[in-house]
DNA sequence: TCGTCTGATATCTATAGGCGTATGGATCGT
DNA sequence: ACGATCCATACGCCTATAGATATCAGACGA
């Protein structure tokens, strides 16, 4: 493929011409002289190799090869003016596509505001969203599957990635009503100890479930799960037939299940909530997105 | 619409660099050293405004913008090199459009045989055929609606369209097989003195007629027609059923209808048939197409 | 036949842009 | 720590081309 070097210039002189048909107010449209773009055609014919508009006595008309090349002038330069706003949209952050991953819990907390504000001020970005856990984000924020990550309990220690905490969510106590824990107003963890624990499987979010674990670590007892659900509206429905109890971030609660209650656990305990972007990433996008996330809570 | 003044070479380069990702070999294989590729692309992200390609520690890929543009870029520039091209055929005359019309007494004759001929030598070539009298046939050339005519007696002291005899045809005359005439191998015009005619409509064709009349009058006798057909195998068909007889051009031997005979008629009689075009026509398929029906005959 | 209109030509200037070579600075791997 | 790799920068050169003005040539109408 040779590069068909022809200025955009006679290109739009072309069109111009095309339309009025008359070198001197073609060239008053240009806003040039009228030699200028006797020259200009002259040129665009030569490299085009054949005349472009016939001048027989003093009338102006387009030859065959120009009628022909007229429709794709302006194609190009339609293409190259709409290209170019569209390049310079994304550059500015006003249109694009911004791939976002998420952890699952969050499907209930930060996610669906972040998402709604975020359309609001940019209705011009698509938002790629997927469902995946911290470690996996990771990966795909290295290799640029994704552009931002919504995760739990950010990692520490990490250089080529950036974190931001964009909520501290309390955790909760997930509690049959019948229970008689259920009858306070919090619940010190210890009493949970001999209850069996409905949660995600681990691998669903290592983050989150370890966290947990460390709760019940700290209150001096094991966790022991008793069943596994693979969303947080299940481990309600399990919880609520009696099948455990469990402990969640505070977002859960807008889950409302008759039979289900949520109470504050002791001591106070939070789980932060970060975005991940990869250090130095230029997008306009993610900036964006950040200030969209960052201060308004 | 302002112009987005920007080389095509830079675009060019944008493409080949965001294939490779590596600017010695984009520059390798555009032909230039390293550095003026870099401005080329210094160029491209300032007219831009936007960086299109972020080179962080070594690595080179495309930033959002730079994705954006990327299609847009190749777009423009296949489209630029198709249209060319495109516009370089029809220059050419490889291909483009060519609007003939022709007398309807020629689709038995030369038409036929042109059209395959042509569309065999220019297969790119669209031929419209339109089948139109001489006087509009003139005033369709000059008002530009057809390119080529195809017409029988041209008229002479035209200047501003041109005419090139094509063919010359006989003229035959069309009897029943059991006419007393059609033993003998030629007809004398003043035989037919006493037939009643079976011709076209005038206004179909008023030059024919007109010297068919002719001939006839050169006969000593002034012509009566018997009756009208508006196709010549209608008039072939007529004269088998014995409506009358019929003088034609030679052409319309290939109407091969039992109960028809075709004979010459004396003395010797020739229709001019001919191209018209206008003059100074500068489309190179009308050139073509002369080149085409004028040495092959 | 003579203005008038239209486009082509000639000539000149300024500038932008492309290219090359030489060099600098950052990063990465050994 | 050092060399290799890779891209950016800094010059300098040169060409192409856009633009202007002045002028010419042909066609057309009064």
């Amino acid at each position: 493929m040779d590069r068909p070097e022809l200025p955009i210039s006679q290109l739009h002189a072309f069109t111009v011409l095309a339309e009025e048909l008359h070198f001197g107010r073609a060239a008053a449209r240009l806003g040039i002289a009228q030699p200028p773009l006797s020259q200009q055609i002259r040129r665009l014919e030569t490299t085009v190799g054949h005349r472009l508009l016939s001048r027989d006595s003093g009338r102006v008309a387009l030859t065959p090869a120009g009628r022909e090349l007229l429709p794709v002038a302006r194609r190009v330069l339609g293409g190259l003016a709409d290209g170019l706003a569209a390049a310079r949209a994304v550059g500015e952050g006003r249109a694009g596509r911004l791939r976002i991953g998420f952890a699952a819990s969050l499907a209930l907390t930060v996610l669906p505001g972040l998402l709604r504000e975020f359309r609001d001020r940019y209705p011009g970005v698509l938002l790629d969203i997927a469902e995946m856990t911290t470690g996996p984000q990771l990966d795909a924020l290295r290799e640029g599957s994704i552009d931002v990550g919504l995760l739990r309990e950010p990692p520490g220690g990490l250089t080529d990635l950036l974190f931001a905490t964009v909520d501290e969510e309390r955790f909760v106590a997930v509690l049959p009503s019948s229970h008689p824990l259920a009858a306070r107003s919090s619940v010190p963890m210890e009493a949970l100890a001999a209850e069996g624990f409905v949660l995600l499987p681990r691998d669903q979010g290592p983050g989150l479930f370890d966290r947990i674990a460390g709760l019940c670590a700290a209150a001096g007892f094991t966790m022991r799960v008793s069943q596994h659900a693979v969303e947080w509206l299940t481990v309600c429905a399990l919880v609520g037939a009696g099948l455990g109890v469990s402990v969640a971030p505070a977002g859960i609660e807008r889950v409302r299940l008759d039979g289900v209650a949520f109470r504050a656990v002791e001591p106070t305990a939070r789980t932060r909530v970060a975005v991940a972007w990869r250090a130095g990433d230029e997008n306009p996008l993610v900036a964006r997105l950040l200030s969209a996330v960052g201060p308004t809570r």
